[in-house]
DNA sequence: TACGGACCTTTC
DNA sequence: AAAGGTCCGT
């Protein structure tokens, strides 16, 4: 176990804000203020300090930062993004960065749970797929399981718990996967081009095309991928299709949406999105607590 | 192509 | 009722 100090304002690195916001599903929060997280190979315990973050792990600091993306300066990348998207500029982005998981597959499946779902059941469907791994990690904590294992997950098991219409494509895909080349295969996808990942992805039954970026943008660190959820389309027809308010998101629209990002940003349209994502995310909250008043 | 509906289950 | 959608019919 390695112990070491990260030290960063809590402006370039809010834990909490990061882990907690739907990029990664293997993070929490306890209630002495410490946060546990698993991710690849490694096991995570952290505490906030005066001056940063006091880490204990089975992994190496350089590990940590690169899972945080701590290479980045966060209000370098907001300014850039301020300066290109002007409408995103009101977005509060203190601490929140984009997060790189070390495993695609983890987040790949991961996502796989996340379909007309919470955040919260989400959480504990991922928890609930990592039971099948192996004991490797303390406090009873496992390594995500691997692709022939999952493969091999009955799909009664998964709906006996409660993983509803979403337990065939998660024993499906592992096996699509390994007939491609498993682990290789998305090594490669990850070292491709973000157009080829994009297409293949979404050959595999039950991931689509919003699955396909987030798989993209946290898995394999492709810049360019935009995913247009609920949240995104409804920011992007606020402010930058109003002409398409109210009405379905349909492929093409999907296309547009990601396109004009990508033309205003490049490789940071993905990182943008997170900001979009979350303005419309805090801003529903906001509605329903209004509605209810 | 575009639109409607169904889909498991839990949580708000 | 709605949730970080996807798939399948018209």
């Amino acid at each position: 176990m390695n112990e070491f100090e990260i030290s960063v304002s809590g402006e370039e690195l809010d834990l909490d804000h990061c882990v907690m916001s739907g990029q990664v599903f293997r993070w929490t929060r306890h209630g002495d203020g410490r946060w546990i997280g698993i991710d690849g190979d490694h096991w995570y315990a952290v505490e906030r300090t005066e001056t940063g973050y006091a880490v204990q792990s089975t992994g190496s600091e350089a590990e940590f930062r690169k899972h945080f993306r701590l290479e980045e300066s966060l209000a370098d990348v907001v300014a850039e993004i301020a300066d290109r998207l002007p409408e995103s500029a009101s977005v509060a982005a203190s601490g929140f960065r984009l997060m790189r998981p070390s495993g695609p597959r983890e987040t790949l499946f991961s996502f796989l749970c996340s379909p007309n779902n919470h955040l919260l059941r989400i959480t504990s469907m991922v928890q609930a797929l990592s039971e099948f791994g192996e004991p490797v990690f303390p406090n009873e904590a496992r390594r995500f399981p691997s692709l022939e294992v999952i493969a091999g997950i009955e799909e009664s098991a998964l709906r006996a718990k409660g993983f509803g219409y979403r337990s065939p494509r998660i024993p499906g895909a592992a096996r699509a996967l390994l007939e491609r080349g498993g682990e290789s295969y998305l090594a490669d996808l990850k070292a491709g081009p973000y157009r080829t990942a994009f297409d293949q992805l979404i050959t595999i039954d039950g991931i689509g095309p919003k699955l396909a970026d987030c798989i993209c943008l946290f898995a394999f660190d492709h810049g360019l991928a935009v995913p247009v959820d609920t949240h995104m389309w409804q920011a992007a027809t606020r402010n930058f299709f109003p002409e398409w308010h109210g009405s379905a998101l349909t492929e093409l629209r999907y296309r547009a949406v990601g396109d004009y990002l990508r033309s205003r940003l490049g490789e940071r349209a993905g990182w943008a999105h997170l900001y979009l994502y979350r303005e419309n995310q805090v801003m529903g909250r906001t509605r329903k607590y209004t509605e209810s008043k």
